[in-house]
RNA sequence: GACCCCUUCGUCUAGCGGUUAGGACACAUCCCUUUCACGGAUGCGACACGAGUUCGAUUCUCGUAGGGGUCGCCA
């Protein structure tokens, strides 16, 4: 039998850490089995549920490159895939427990699920078997007074009707897994083998949850500049050690190394630190073109635009050693795209801090004028040469150059900044400043 | 309150009776260097506690403490 995996988020909210990791590690299932992936939108809840919060879920995994098999978008023979959708299937499935009388219904007309009463194992690829007796816990409620049905049924129902082999999910729901058993074995069906995950908890060791730092994809990860490879790789750790050498490693030996029962018991704090670092590497691995497509929307956002593709890539490229996340990189570039920017503060305080300053760039500014060539090597000539002139050394003509150029203190080398924003623009910088500052 | 899960450096973790307790991130120092970074090197730093079992416990058992979770007509 072919193993079929979902991930069944409800949508009251974004997508956030815990259940984004909850459905990769379904999809790590899927894939490393050639099984199935179903994504279930638990939407039962009419009061709370929005369609924005199901669009942005469904968003938030398109981006993590969590593509399903069966679901939303995709269809299958399982569906429909909204909950809200099969009222049918439920109303069928209740009645068997009345036919078997295990149900009865409160005062308001709420209807309860009869508990067996008896001790039941829950045998779990990650927590081993854990058995749960008998408890005075009240019958459980699966049918509201207004007909509509609630988690733990629906939950069961569905898992044997889109013939769940496997339930891997957090383990905030290990409690409550003996309530699931006894309605499968009420229902006759047998019930998925479990692998309960451990929860994801903030650095200070509270659970994660809305609102928390770095919890909801869309706005943590995508809208503040994480590549989707950085946080699948990253996500992948929190909870389960690959057995391998690296813990960089791409989607295909994820899925290659991928085994359920590896996962740990024990709860993960999330480190921003690392996630970061993660987001450092995979950043530094890109083309200057795959960079530039990446950065684009983020370049945009801080109004810079450009019409030559391959300056603009050269440009976020040649700094991309000295951010972590895409979101930086504007203001690390923004002068290849534009003239008019600013001089920071200390910058001017060092230009003007030596009174042969501009004797320096003056001389630099007029050897490059004379440049027929303007590759880095030749830009780099002709400042050595300028500094012999004046009988110093590069270095002390090099950060003044920058100054001039970028207006910052720091950036990439400055021969690669004048040769990708040219002649014409390299000697207009120095110029200008000569003129307005010096 | 009841029940369930968990406990190795600050964080993620390796370990599956005998190890100088290993790695990664972070941090510190040094090297490299036209800046900022990258990179390289080194360092700092942990088995929650108490009983057992054993020739020997980080590792097995029990207890305590601590953390997390569940006990909804939320999912």
């Amino acid at each position: 039998m072919s193993i079929r995996v979902r991930f069944a988020p409800s949508p009251t909210g974004d997508l956030h850490v815990g259940g984004a990791r909850t459905a990769l590690f379904n999809w790590l299932m899927a894939r490393k089995n050639q099984g199935a992936f179903i994504l279930r939108v638990e939407d039962t809840d009419g009061a709370r549920n929005t369609s924005e919060a199901a669009a942005g879920i469904i968003k938030g995994m398109r981006w993590l490159g969590l593509d399903w098999d069966e679901g939303p978008e995709v269809g299958g023979n399982c569906g429909p895939y909204f909950q809200s959708q099969r009222k049918d299937i439920y109303d069928a499935y209740f009645k068997k427990l009345e036919d078997a009388g295990r149900v009865y219904a409160e005062e308001n007309g709420a209807m309860r699920f009869k508990f067996s009463r008896t001790a039941i194992t829950v045998h779990d690829l990650v927590c081993g078997d854990v058995t749960f007796s008998p408890t005075e816990e009240p019958d459980m409620t699966i049918r509201r007074p207004d007909g509509s049905y609630i988690f733990h049924f629906v939950n069961v129902v569905d898992d044997i009707e889109m013939r769940m082999t496997h339930v891997i999910r957090g383990e905030d729901h290990l409690s409550n897994t003996w309530k699931h058993i006894d309605l499968f074995n009420a229902f006759g069906a047998t019930p998925p083998t479990y692998a309960h995950i451990p929860l994801i908890l903030n650095s200070d060791g509270t659970k994660m949850s809305k609102r928390d730092e770095g919890s909801a994809i869309e706005h943590s990860y995508m809208n503040a500049g994480f590549l989707p490879d950085a946080v699948f790789n990253y996500l992948c750790l929190l909870g389960w050690t690959p057995k391998s050498e690296n813990e960089k490693l791409s989607r295909s030996e994820l899925v290659a190394l991928f085994e359920p029962q590896a996962i740990h018991s024990s709860n993960a704090k999330f480190d921003l630190k690392k996630a970061l670092w993660f987001n450092a590497q995979y950043l530094r691995e890109l083309s200057a073109a795959e960079l530039l497509k990446h950065a684009g929307p983020f370049l945009a956002a801080k109004g810079l635009s450009w019409s030559d593709d391959a300056m603009a890539a050269a440009a976020v490229h040649s700094v991309r050693e000295k951010v972590n996340l895409l979101s930086e990189l504007p203001e690390w570039v923004h002068y290849f795209f534009r003239d008019d920017f600013d001089f920071e503060a200390d910058v001017v305080g060092k230009l003007k801090a030596k009174p042969d300053n501009a004797a320096l760039l003056k001389a630099a500014c007029e050897v490059l004028a004379q440049s027929t060539e303007w590759s880095e090597a030749s830009v780099h000539d002709a400042i050595e040469a300028a500094a012999k002139t004046l009988s110093v050394k590069p270095g002390a003509m090099m950060p003044l150059l920058r100054f001039a150029l970028s207006g910052q203190s720091r950036g990439p080398g400055v021969t690669t900044i004048a040769h990708l924003i040219g002649k014409e623009k390299t000697l207009a910088r120095i110029q200008r400043v000569l003129r307005d500052i010096l």
